[in-house]
DNA sequence: CTGAAAGCGCTTACAG
DNA sequence: CTGAAAGCGCTTACAG
């Protein structure tokens, strides 16, 4: 077996407590009780068994991420700060997979194991919008994204519709008239892509422009190779269009590409703006110009909000908007 | 506080040990025992203490993984293997990140709380690779990738030096006589650069060929940039060039790129081949032809190995090669 | 500042 | 098939 606080605590001379106190930091420790200690402790290579003490404290200091799949870059950025944030504050990410489609979302929010964590952060990409009720779990849960408003737990989100419209004046402002949607989803009434298309909408309205509905080009797949093929069959059309709004970066990133193999030039024929604003978005060519969400912050609100209900705050369920900026590069 | 196992048994009118067999599905139950628990279940919403159980077991079914940055498509799409393959176990996975240049390796494998898993897969990119002694960490511990070799643990890593070459013989079998490399590490004595380097000029060598070394691009940082600048710059010297090694799918697609900046053709006038087959590139223009590290047996090799190891396995170190493969498509 | 003792909520031989 | 009891290795009031 591993060595045991009781055995440091003889070789130390000491009471359990006092080895304790050692290794918990516990402040007024005399020197000299703190060094025999510390030295038993390197003597015997003693490492804490957490087990143990998460029983005696009652939480685990663990908390669980559920996102969809790593693979999507967003994601894995997402994942990427959270991580940071939970460390900030001194605890550990369980990430969990719902699927690409969320096929796994309710079944990972009930799953048997879930006291492990002691509470998660929950990004939905599929669950019924209309039953927020679902999220009411019974342990600490922050929701994440514009899948689902109104639930009765702490939500962090963007305000899509906002950027969207900003997108949308960026574009007009500097002389795009005829501008292209990549990204609608037709099934869906609720989530990113409905209030991004409404924003722009809204900003189009304000600069005194209209969505040409032969320039709104569909997909539930929100990748680069779905942009680069919706960009080509929107070329080939011939509607005149001179700047693109994609709902992502991949869509964004493949359009740019589609319209390089017409040797047109972004932006000077085709200004592009994306959205997510994902790393690879920095080092394309020319780099794309996208409404970044604040992924940073909202990582921090979310891991905040989760470890306050954590430690037994009873406010009200609150919701943050975190502040979105249009990030301006070379592609608009 | 929450229910537990003791109220669970009372209402069903049983022992802890009965609960506890139905909890484990301990096969020998008589079904009516087993209907009276799993009714107590449901009565009270119960959820076993999984510290509890953690301390008893003496494990807590958590396994780390320990990899450079999530924001490397490389890395997420392993997580996204690993954590398949955990689950596969039955294990839930920690992630933890040692940073884009593999700052914290070594800390992290000696953190204090190292006992909150029951073992680690760890993917360096950064540690001595002449002192694999430091790998002898004391808890179960499979080692990734191709920083280090000899260390006494068990390893799973793909032949780099193999698919290098298999990468520059389809190049030649093509009929590229003049090849560019784009990422080598002159400052590297270890790792992917390097066997990769080797297999690609023993390919060539097997055709008769040989690197021009003006034609040798070098970078450490194997991003989508980096490969469309040193793209650039290797075109704009004027030597002739038909094809492109690329030492990662990044690299690859951002030379692609460029090449298409100038009006050439992929892989018309240049063809490219990348390494790792990262998602994005089974969706660019043209798909991309790369070397597959074959992840996904990595992902489940690693976990076996570990997970044998956890299980008191002692045989001694060993090192698992797995398979990788050439996936043609039309870049190359 | 430090000690003795109870308790966290499970699992697991050992009996029967 | 099921029960009573010990034990996993910490933390935490409570004393002093």
């Amino acid at each position: 077996m591993a060595v045991t606080m009781r055995e440091v605590a003889a070789l130390a001379g000491v009471s359990l407590k006092t080895v304790s106190n050692v290794i918990n930091n516990y402040p007024y420790i005399r020197p000299e009780t703190r060094a025999k200690v510390e030295f038993a402790i390197q003597q015997l290579d003693f490492h804490p068994n957490i087990s143990a003490r998460n029983l005696a404290q009652g939480r685990t200091g663990l908390i669980g991420l559920v996102l969809p799949d790593l693979r999507i870059p967003y994601f894995a950025e997402l994942a990427y700060s959270v991580m940071g944030a939970a460390e900030q504050l001194g605890r550990k990410l369980v990430i969990e997979q719902t699927g690409e489609r969320g096929q796994r979302e309710l079944e990972v929010l009930r799953a048997k194991g879930r006291r492990l964590t002691d509470g998660l952060l929950f990004s939905p990409i599929a669950m019924n919008p209309d039953a927020p009720a679902l999220l009411d779990v019974g342990y600490p849960l922050v929701l994440l994204g514009e899948r689902v408003f109104g639930a009765p737990v702490d939500h962090v989100t963007m305000d899509n519709f906002a950027g969207a419209r900003a997108a949308a004046l960026h574009l007009a402002e500097r002389g795009c008239r005829d501008i292209a949607v990549i990204g609608t989803r037709a099934e869906e009434t609720a989530g990113s892509s409905v209030l991004r298309l409404a924003g722009l909408r809204a900003g189009l309205a304000e600069a005194g422009l209209e969505l040409n509905p032969l320039l709104i080009a569909e997909t539930d797949r929100w990748v680069h190779k779905e942009g680069a093929r919706l960009m080509s069959d929107l070329l080939d059309q011939g509607v005149p269009l001179d700047g693109v709004f994609a709902m992502n970066d991949a869509l964004a990133l493949g359009a740019m590409h589609a319209i390089h193999r017409r040797s047109l030039v972004v932006p000077g024929d085709v200004a592009v703006i994306g959205f997510d604003n994902i790393s690879e978005s920095e080092s394309s060519d020319p780099r794309l110009t996208s409404v970044d969400p604040g992924r940073e912050q909202i990582a921090n609100e979310a891991v905040r909000l989760l470890a306050a209900r954590i430690d037994g705050e009873t406010t009200p369920a609150q919701t943050v908007v975190v502040r979105h900026t249009l990030v301006r590069r070379e592609s608009a």
